[in-house]
Formats: C-alpha cells, sequence, structure tokens
DNA sequence: TAACACTTGTTTTTT
DNA sequence: ACAAGTGTTA
C-alpha cells in the first residue's frame, strides 16, 4: 500500500486505518469533530481509485439530504464531478424511494406513488378517527400516527399488529384498543391512494426484499461497498436493510457515534450501533478520538457533561487545539433579556475576534424559542436566517400547489384532492365531499375516478354541482393528459393560471397575501431551477414527476439554506447536527425545557437530552455561550424556572460565567446566589428546615451581610452596592444611593438618569449594573 | 357555501 | 400567544 498517495496522506493514523480496511464489515466510532466526513468521502474515493469499485457499485447512505449533498461534493473534490454524480448517495429515505418506484409493481403500487408527508399523514389518520366515530381526546391523531409510525418501523404490518396479544393489551391499557383497527384502515387508504407515508418507504423496501429474493440479489451484487453514517440514528427497518444488503459479501461501514443518538423518539435504536459487531461478527472497531474541531475547554466541558450518561462506548475525545476560552454561562431574568444577552455577546465577539455574522450560532431546544432571537437580533441590527420551523413545502399556499401536482401525477391521491376539491373555492365544499367519499369507499375507488364519472358510481347531487364537479374533472385531465410530455417549469406555471389560483394571489393584498404570492414565485423559482439543474446534468425532458418525487423528500434543511450571506444561525439543536459554527449559543438551559418535560419521566429520555446537550456543545469551534432565563413566556403564561440539572453536569474547571458556581470548585470560598436560590426553593418546597442552615447563612453574608434572603436573588441583585450605576430594564440608567431592609427583602433607592429617584425591590427588579461591570459581561 | 367569531390545544426534536 | 379547527350566521 503507498502510504504518501494523496488520498491517505491527509488523515491521521486512526483515519487511515478506517478508510484502508474494505475487506470486511467495520465499525468506526467518531467522536464529535473527528473527522467523520472526511473518512466517509476519502473511503468514498479510495474505493474508486484503488478498489476498483464502479461508483454506481457504492452505496452511501446519510441521515439528511443535506448531508448528502456535502458528501457528494467532497468526493467531487476528491475523485471528480463525474464519479460522484454516479454514486448511490443519498438518505435512507430518497435512495429506497428510487428503488421503490423501480420495483412499485412487484408490491402492488404503480411507479407514479405519491409520498405522505407527516402532516398528510396525521390528517389521514384524523379523518379515519372521525369516521369511525372514535373521541380524539382519547384517539388523539399525533399520538395515534406515532404508534403507527412506531410500529412501522418495527416493520409490524398491520395484520401482525391485529395478531399480537401483547400489542392489544398495550392499547387497551392505554384505552386505545381499536388502534389496529385505525391502523389497518390507514394502510388500506394509502394504498387506494397509491401513496406511501415516510415509514412506508422503509417498510416496504423490507417487504420488497422479503418477498422478492431476485431483487434482493440484484442490489446485493450492485452494491459492493454499503456506507452508513450517523448510525447511532438508525430504526430497525433501516437497520434490517443494511444488514440484508451486506448479507453475503460483509463489505459495510458504519460510522456513528453513540453519544450523539438524539433520535430514539422516532425509533432510532441505540442498539444498532452498539451490537452491530454481533450482527457481523468479525467487525472491526476503528475509533477516531481526536477532535479537530473545538478547543480543549470546549472538548473537556462536553467530556464532563457525556460521562454522565451511563450507557455508551467508551473512548476518549481529546483535542490538542488551543485551550481556549471556557465555557461562558450567563443567567438572564427573563427570556425577554436572554436575548438581549446574546444578541449583545454576538455584537461584541464579532468586534473583538473579528468575526463575521455568519460564524455565530444560536441552538435552542424547541422552534418556538426563536422568536425571542428573532426580536433581539432584529433590534440590533444583527441579519439572521432561521432554519426549521415551518418549512418553506410545508406553507399552506405552496401545499395547495404541490397538491396540483400531487393530483396531476397520482388522480388516486386523496389528500391531494381533498386539498384542492375547493382550492380556490369553486363551489365543492364538505358536503359534496363527503358524499363522494362514501360513494367511492362503496365501490372500492378512489375520489377521483368517482368525480369522472359521478352516475356510474351512484354519486346524487344536483346539477349545479356536477356541472362544478364536470369543470373541475376537465381541469385536471387536461394537465394529466400532458405530464408525461410536458416541461415541468411550463406545466406548473399553467396550473397555477388556469387554477385560478394566480388570480387568487392577485386580489389578496393583505401583507399576508402578498408574502403568499412572492412564494408562489418562489416555487416556480424553485421548479425553473431543478429544470435547469438537470439540463446539465444531461436530462433533456424534465417532468412534473421528476419535480415531485425530488421535492416531496425535501424539508427545511434546504429551504434556509438558499440565502446564505454573513447570518446568524438560529436553529434547533437537533437540526444542528453535523455542522460547526466559531461561536455557539445554546440557550434555554433549564428545567423542564432542556431537559424537556417529556423526557424526565424516564432516564433514557434524560440521557438523551444529556447526549443532545452534548451535541450542541461540541458544535462549537471557539467559543460557546449557554444561558438560561429565570421566567420564560410560555403558552401564553409567564412561567419560572430553574436552572438546567445538566449545568450541575459540567466540570465547573471549564466554565465561567454566572452559573461557574453552580456546583462551586474548592477553591471558591462561598456559594453562589444560584445555589442559594435553589436550597431555598426546596426548602421553601417542602417547608422543611435546613440541616446545613448555618453554612447557608455565611455564604448569604458574602453577598448580603446580615440578611436571609426570602426569594432568589440574581447574582447581579446580591453584588449590588452603593454607588453602583445600573440599568433598569424600564427606568434606565441610575445609581443607587443606598440599601436598606424592608421586612425580609433588600431594597434599594436609586437615582435614575431620567426617571429620577425610584425604590425597587431587588427580589423583583429587572436591572444589570453597568459599573462596576460584572464577570467581564 | 362562505365569512366570521369562538374554542381548543399546543410546544420536543425530523426523514 | 397563536394557529387551527368548530360552529354560527348571512
Amino acid at each position: 500500500m503507498n502510504s504518501d498517495h494523496s488520498l491517505l496522506c491527509r488523515l491521521n493514523g486512526a483515519q487511515r486505518a478506517a478508510v484502508e480496511f474494505c475487506d470486511g464489515p467495520s465499525l468506526v466510532i467518531a467522536g464529535a469533530g473527528s473527522g467523520k466526513t472526511r473518512v466517509l468521502a476519502h473511503k468514498i474515493a479510495y474505493l474508486m481509485e484503488e478498489q476498483g469499485l464502479q461508483p454506481w457499485q457504492i452505496l452511501s447512505l446519510t441521515f439528511t439530504n443535506k448531508a448528502a449533498r456535502e458528501m457528494k461534493s467532497r468526493i467531487a473534490g476528491l475523485a471528480g464531478e463525474e464519479r460522484a454524480r454516479r454514486l448511490w448517495a443519498g438518505t435512507f429515505h430518497s435512495v429506497f424511494a428510487r428503488i421503490l418506484r423501480n420495483e412499485a409493481e412487484t408490491i402492488g403500487f404503480q411507479s407514479n406513488f405519491t409520498i405522505f408527508d407527516s402532516s398528510d399523514s396525521g390528517n389521514l389518520v384524523r379523518l379515519i378517527i372521525r369516521e369511525m366515530e372514535l373521541d380524539d381526546k382519547l384517539y388523539k391523531p399525533g399520538a395515534v400516527h406515532g404508534q403507527i409510525s412506531k410500529a412501522k418501523n418495527s416493520l409490524i404490518s398491520p395484520a401482525m399488529y391485529a395478531a399480537s396479544t401483547e400489542l392489544a393489551h398495550y392499547d387497551r391499557m392505554a384505552r386505545r384498543p381499536l388502534l389496529g383497527e385505525i391502523y389497518r384502515r390507514y394502510q388500506l387508504r394509502l394504498g387506494s391512494a397509491n401513496s406511501m407515508d415516510f415509514d412506508d418507504l422503509l417498510m416496504f423496501t423490507n417487504i420488497l426484499f422479503r418477498d422478492r429474493e431476485e431483487v434482493l440479489e440484484r442490489y446485493r451484487n450492485q452494491f459492493r461497498y454499503i456506507l452508513v453514517d450517523e448510525y447511532q440514528d438508525t430504526n430497525f427497518a433501516q437497520h434490517l436493510i443494511v444488514k440484508q444488503l451486506a448479507e453475503t459479501h460483509h463489505r459495510v461501514c458504519v460510522v456513528g457515534d453513540d453519544a450523539q443518538s438524539i433520535y430514539s423518539f422516532r425509533g432510532a435504536n441505540i442498539d444498532n450501533i452498539l451490537k452491530f459487531k454481533s450482527n457481523f461478527p468479525e467487525t472491526r472497531i476503528f475509533k477516531l478520538e481526536q477532535n479537530y474541531r473545538s478547543t480543549q475547554n470546549i472538548v473537556n466541558a462536553a467530556n464532563s457533561l457525556i460521562k454522565k450518561n451511563r450507557e455508551q462506548i467508551f473512548k476518549n475525545v481529546f483535542s490538542e487545539n488551543e485551550e481556549g476560552e471556557k465555557v461562558c454561562l450567563r443567567s438572564a431574568y427573563s427570556d425577554f433579556e436572554e436575548g438581549l444577552i446574546v444578541a449583545g455577546r454576538i455584537a461584541r465577539i464579532r468586534l473583538e475576534k473579528h468575526a463575521g455574522y455568519g460564524d455565530f450560532a444560536i441552538l435552542y431546544r424547541t422552534n418556538a424559542q426563536s422568536r425571542i432571537f428573532e426580536e433581539a437580533l432584529r433590534k440590533n441590527n444583527i441579519p439572521y436566517k432561521i432554519y426549521g420551523g415551518l418549512s418553506f413545502y410545508q406553507r399552506r399556499e405552496i401545499k395547495d400547489i404541490i397538491s396540483y401536482f400531487r393530483l396531476i401525477v397520482n388522480p388516486d391521491d386523496e389528500e391531494a384532492f381533498r386539498r384542492i376539491i375547493n382550492y380556490p373555492a369553486r363551489g365543492l365544499g364538505a358536503v359534496t365531499v363527503a358524499r363522494i367519499a362514501v360513494a367511492a369507499q362503496q365501490h372500492d375507488a378512489s375520489l377521483w375516478q368517482v368525480t369522472g364519472a359521478p352516475s356510474e358510481y351512484g354519486l346524487e347531487v344536483n346539477s349545479g354541482t356536477a356541472g362544478k364537479l364536470k369543470t373541475f374533472h376537465t381541469l385536471m385531465q387536461e394537465f394529466i393528459d400532458r405530464r408525461d410530455t410536458a416541461n415541468a417549469f411550463e406545466l406548473a406555471q399553467e396550473v397555477i393560471r388556469k387554477s385560478g389560483i394566480a388570480r387568487a394571489a392577485c386580489d389578496d393584498i393583505t401583507p399576508e397575501g402578498m408574502s403568499r404570492a412572492q412564494n408562489v414565485q418562489e416555487l416556480l423559482g424553485a421548479i425553473n431551477g431543478f429544470v435547469e439543474a438537470q439540463r446539465e446534468q444531461g436530462e433533456e425532458n424534465v417532468r412534473l414527476t421528476d419535480f415531485l418525487s425530488e421535492v416531496s423528500l425535501l424539508t427545511d434543511q434546504d429551504a434556509g439554506a438558499e440565502e446564505d450571506g454573513e447570518k446568524v444561525t438560529l436553529m434547533t439543536v437537533h437540526s444542528a447536527k453535523g455542522l460547526e459554527f466559531d461561536h455557539v449559543f445554546i440557550v434555554g438551559l433549564e428545567e423542564d425545557l432542556f431537559p424537556s418535560v417529556m423526557a424526565k419521566s424516564e432516564s433514557r429520555g434524560l440521557e438523551e437530552e444529556r447526549r443532545l446537550l452534548y451535541v450542541a456543545i461540541t458544535r462549537a469551534r471557539k467559543s460557546c455561550t449557554v444561558t438560561w432565563a429565570k421566567s420564560r413566556f410560555r403558552n401564553g403564561q409567564i412561567n419560572t424556572a430553574s436552572p438546567s440539572r445538566f449545568l450541575q453536569d459540567i466540570d465547573p474547571t471549564f466554565v465561567e460565567g454566572d452559573g461557574a458556581a453552580l456546583r462551586p470548585s474548592p477553591a471558591e470560598s462561598g456559594r453562589s446566589s444560584m445555589q442559594a436560590w435553589r436550597e431555598q426553593r426546596t426548602a421553601t418546597a417542602t417547608s422543611a428546615v435546613r440541616a446545613d442552615g448555618a453554612e447557608a447563612k455565611r455564604s448569604v453574608q458574602t453577598a448580603a451581610p446580615s440578611t436571609a434572603p426570602s426569594a432568589p436573588l440574581s447574582e447581579e441583585a446580591q453584588a449590588l452596592k452603593v454607588g453602583h450605576i445600573i440599568e433598569h430594564e424600564r427606568f434606565g440608567r441610575g445609581k443607587v444611593i443606598s440599601i436598606e431592609m424592608s421586612g425580609n427583602d433588600r431594597r434599594a433607592f436609586v437615582d435614575f438618569e431620567s426617571a429620577g429617584k425610584k425604590q425597587l425591590l431587588l427580589k423583583f427588579a429587572r436591572f444589570s449594573i453597568v459599573d462596576p461591570p460584572l464577570s467581564g459581561e
């Protein structure tokens, strides 16, 4: 083996070993920032250059479309555009959707099947629950769909579901005995709509491989080497697909990090990676432990956190980068102030470190948290972009238009039909649709079929309605007739014009209407872009079908990417997986938010949340700031919050800031306000007398002589002394004249520059100390 | 049938 | 707070 081959010379020992081992199964445990993508890309290039594999013989599976694109472009750099393009590289869902379209007939589908996204699935579940006249308080559509999804991911068919006494028992306990029946009907409806949901793409691939030995054999022979990224996030269905494809040649390499498994809520099974070796006993294990991304402080802080988890593969992630700054911990009085703190710090770091806005990311647990940061950033004229939330393709107007496309490509698509039959309004309302649905069900036909020949299916409607139906049918039929010949862009334009969407959009002059019209234009632009891109690859006749099958598996990741530029990135921790930024802010580190309430009950859930924070911290290259707010606006109410338990899990040696004293290091004397506060809370909650009260008193004395606080005092409030200059939320800037006790609380008299003299109850006052500044902020 | 007011749940994360 | 869903009225 030529050791100074250009492909290998830029790799460290462990990376190179992982790349070079190609003759059997391998498991690469890749710590955060250890060059996992680089290894995968090099390995694929190596397979082609050194092992003589053709690109189309390599199957490379990633978790997101974005990761797939990234991988392809890196391989293009290593092995050339042409070969990169011919690889089978994509997400599980997109790759196997492609295969399923090729083989659709063998499993009873047409190759033009549509793909239901989760909201389509939810709608269908809701519809069925209603049809069965069940109580949707007991049978919550979301939860029901979740159960169905779980069953599918475990490859439990409706028949198996019905046959299982265990599941029946479980459902009876949950007071949802008819879940299996809902599942059965749901699956039937998907079938008659010639549609699959996300989970079906994996389940039917397995069914295909199970029932059609020759098909499985064909793909086994084609894919001479299989690589899977983020293996810790695969579910059973995905695992089994990989296992079967690799069954004969065992040439498979899975890469992942058990410490970054964050998708168990949707069926990912960490055992897949933990027990990979038991499936392929001769598996070679490689560990990538050197982190090239982050400073030592960041790596160490993350390590100290993840150490608190029980089940994990031993590894020693280390960094040889500079020590760097400590993780910065900041607390805020409110979510609002948290926004200001983050915005302020971004502005400061940008100037001090000459960073661009694009070097910053704000990561939160839930999408709902984004708003407050948007406002704060806007106020400070800081440009930003948001990933996630409602993705472009999820927006109402876009879904409506896409539904037209869906119905054109697959007229049996029930969801699409229901969506557009009366959009724009054409006098075909709920009553008519219900009648069509009944007729359809009686004759085991699709809604579209009934619409085409009302009398044959015994559909009784008055002549006016019949006319409207006919008009609608003719309109759609014209599109359908041309779907296989017409260019995607031109047909799409025509759909928007002839359907009346264009007119409706123009008439609407409300601000939302304008933005909707803009979105429609954007969609047309996207279609045009798609057509052009395909043309460049030599695909001359690009049809609507092609665009649709591409688009139904696209998600938020792609929508946000269009306008990059120098902007601060806002996203959930989940969507940040696989990304990195110089300066990372992790916000909302509060109990019941991060970790989320839902996860708290089980230790497994809690460990997953901890891994989630681990993922967040390890996104940072140079600096990492963690914040939490003592009160937060949620569900229309202000809620008080306590700091996340995870803050105590991080070794304070690597932390700086008001919370560094969360668990004081021995060198520090006294306790922080935070700790006192938490003790306070537990004390009042149990109304018990503290055993170590004396010590508590001493610590308080350092901050507030002769006082035991009756309420949590912020560090700022404790540190406040006569003569300090403060900045108050309402009153602005002012000087502290005196501080005295009133009852159990401390009260400050402050002379404000503009608002005059005021008394502030320190327990409640919202202010920050400007002079002298606290801990460098 | 459509527009409007009212009620309800929702907020954990995503292919 | 907010969006989506429901029911009521014209």
